[in-house]
DNA sequence: TGTCAACTGTCAGTGGCTGACATTAGCCTC
DNA sequence: GAGGCTAATGTCAGCCACTGACAGTTGACA
């Protein structure tokens, strides 16, 4: 039926980290350790494939055979072919909404999203390296950005995203997400920022992680501005 | 090769208005306004399925026998399954862009953006109705808000609108969207508060045009004090 | 070692979407 | 107003994403 629409649903296998289970009910088994390597090595091979013909001119069949799995087993660890390119994203998101709930509480609301945003890129090299190479990364972040297909669902993940966010802001703020519109808003405001500046950076030069986080932080620093500043008595731009 | 995946080259019919053409090269023949019949019952069925079977429980092959065409013909005019759910959207989205043109160049840009909004909606029933029933699009709006693959669309459409509105902007105020980053920062801002009031409208029970007008009028309003104003000195919410 | 359960492969089928080619039906000219 | 031109449509065959069902394989664990 949902054939080519992405699915919400997903299959039950949630593992949204990249590091070793360690904790939960199955323990480092082989099984365990073999279900990892086959889930990284198709992330492995789907964005080497994707970065280098192209998303649409890759089918799920050459992704499969790159791993030495039947396309059915694809579909088992990622539900839809979209799912597979944002693995690692979710991995950083993660971690952004960790460190968010790290800040101070009477940091202002969004001072505390900028600085977790700009903590979380410190750390998360390690993280992503435990699955790919960063540099495989930054190429994949650049395909979204220029494949509409992958755009569309880029958005979709970012207001799950900010619905939780909201969420969490909200309750920093001790205001209720059902009356008061400023949460929604606030981080509505931030994310817009943050998408133009992975847009932005996207459309540049300059593939590194400096770059991209030197472009957010000069994005983010423009919402006061741009929303109540005086434009013509210009507070200086650049 | 493409299948599933939302195409960005639409078929070279790019009628976007929904008047009789009476200008350009074609005038009112009949096949011309044959072809728009066909178009508006295209539409008008899609949406009426969609909305009372939901959007992935209905196929295009019913689509097309409702309208009692073949399935090809569909796809000549609408380039995927999604398209045709916003092909009304569209209407409004160009009577908002030409809104935003006319409002005095003194206005601040926000504001702008706001009047324009506000403005559209005012008018913009006639149009609508000259396709479908107005209640029908209000349904599909809420089909939309409530449904994932279509969200992802909807997000799409808004990115690129953005852009084309970020530039309206930053004309306005005489800046250069390539060096400074306050007209698309202030779009994202303002059309992050709108797909909120959207999402916020569609989640709730009243389905009538004012309400969501009210909803929109209520977010606007809070970008300024959600983004530059004290949240514990409350501004006052609802 | 044998049983159980998880993981995987195979197969058949659905639905979105496309190219190629044949057919129909407005339009225009003589 | 018959005939040619061409836009619009139908038919058909096929690709690809994705799914359910069933059977085979392989770790886990008593």
């Amino acid at each position: 039926m949902t054939s080519s629409t992405p699915q919400v649903t997903r299959p039950e296998t949630a593992w949204s980290g990249g590091g070793e289970p360690s904790g939960g009910t199955g323990t480092g088994g082989l099984r365990e350790r073999k279900k990892q390597r086959t889930r990284d090595a198709l992330i492995r091979s789907a964005l080497e494939l994707f970065t280098a013909h192209g998303y649409d001119e890759t089918t799920i069949d050459e992704i499969a055979e790159a791993v030495d799995v039947s396309q059915r087993t694809f579909f088992r660890y990622f539900a839809s072919k979209e799912e597979v390119v944002f693995a690692v994203h979710e991995m950083v998101e993660a971690r952004f909404a960790e460190e968010l709930e790290r800040r101070p509480a009477d940091e202002a609301p969004l001072e505390a999203l900028r600085s977790a945003v700009m903590t979380s890129w410190d750390d998360i090299g390690g993280v992503i390296q435990s699955v790919i190479p960063l540099e495989l990364h930054m190429r994949t972040y650049q395909m979204i950005e220029s494949t509409p297909a992958l755009m569309a669902a880029h958005w979709r993940r970012y207001s799950e995203l900010e619905e939780q966010i909201a969420r969490l802001v909200a309750r920093r703020e001790g205001v209720d997400v059902a009356t008061d519109p400023r949460p929604r808003v606030a981080v509505a405001a931030f994310s817009g920022a943050i998408r133009v500046a992975g847009k932005v950076w996207g459309e540049g030069e300059d593939v590194s992680v400096e770059s991209i986080r030197e472009i957010t932080e000069e994005y983010l620093s423009q919402i006061g501005p741009a929303v109540c500043g005086d434009w013509r008595g210009r507070t200086e731009s650049r």
